[in-house]
DNA sequence: CGGTTAATTGATCCTGTTCAAACTAAGTGG
DNA sequence: CCACTTAGTTTGAACAGGATCAATTAACCG
């Protein structure tokens, strides 16, 4: 249970959010060997299993569903990934944060049964980071997307989306 | 052999180029259902095995070797991938083109034995596509690194690292 | 050598960044 | 219960890095 942030830093400060991890996600299984090429932050209070690497290895060899199913979550992911770098390369500021909206209810729908408004639980600079925009901008966008009624504002961290239809050929790759 | 981009598209004609492989990659066999998400272009002549993907799995499943060194792959996609995230995310032109450089002479270093003044095989446009960029762009890019004597242009397909560590330190994120 | 394609370079424009200020919401302690 | 703090958000104005449009140059090939 929770929610973990998964990102790569500089040493300058900037970092790159890779990931959002929240209830029943796999995480930080994939290191071979013993070096961690990430950071993740817990941004609520997680619950989390941990298996022994040897003896996890060990168990997947002999319960070929489990691999199976391993495989088709790291092939999930890759997916995504791929995705976001097209995001992140191609789209621009408001048509980001709609992806990253949809991408979310998606997330919320498939996990727990919709929640309607949209919690958030990230402050805007980290949308931002993992956007790879600043927290202003992502402000905006959020102001934009109001005023055009495509989404309205819950406090200031939970969001309803009011016109799916239009946000998503706003965020011209569709999530999911 | 030969050199395949992945890449994903927009109907509007931006894509984002998602992997560069080349001799001896996995490419394409990711997919569960019979959905790609993705598209190829071969740059040179292409020599490669296909397999029945049933039959795949199956042998798969009988060859633990096999099977982790797959699961190493797919691990190691997804480390880069998380990588150029943050490239995508973070750095800006020169820096990204540096790191491409990198990037680029280590998987020549590691597929092929070293071969200097590294051979692009792709065209500003592609490599522009690879790196959130314009073509122009990239091209200024080269042209600035050229002038700091970190890099040489040999004809307009190939590049010389003059100073590997400079440029290393320019690409924040070391390649490798 | 001429013709074609890609690369370079220049000038202008626009999006997102940066810096800064004002505003909001949620605590905290008197 | 209310002033005061604090962290986060919103909004504004000036600036900068890339994008875009356009023209020139270089490389390649028949």
């Amino acid at each position: 249970t929770g929610i973990v942030l998964v990102f790569r830093g500089l040493e300058d400060g900037r970092r790159q959010i890779v990931g959002v991890h929240s209830i029943g996600d796999l995480c930080g299984y994939l290191e071979k060997d013993g070096t961690y090429n990430f950071s993740g932050v817990a941004l609520t209070d997680v619950e989390a299993c941990s298996f022994d690497r040897r003896r996890f290895d060990a168990f997947v060899e002999h319960n070929p569903d489990l691999a199976s199913a391993l495989a088709n979550d790291m092939s999930d992911k890759l997916k995504r990934a791929a995705e976001n770098m097209a995001v992140l390369g191609q789209l621009k500021s408001q048509e980001r944060v709609a992806y990253f909206l949809l991408q979310l209810a998606d997330v919320y729908s498939r996990k727990i049964g919709m929640s309607e408004p949209l919690q958030l639980h990230l402050t805007r600079e980290q949308i931002a980071d993992h956007l790879g925009l600043r927290l202003e901008t992502v402000s905006r966008a959020f102001s934009l997307l109001k005023n055009d009624g495509l989404i309205a504002l819950v406090g200031a961290d939970a969001v309803s989306i009011l016109d799916r239809k239009r946000l998503a050929a706003f965020a011209r790759l569709t999530a999911a």
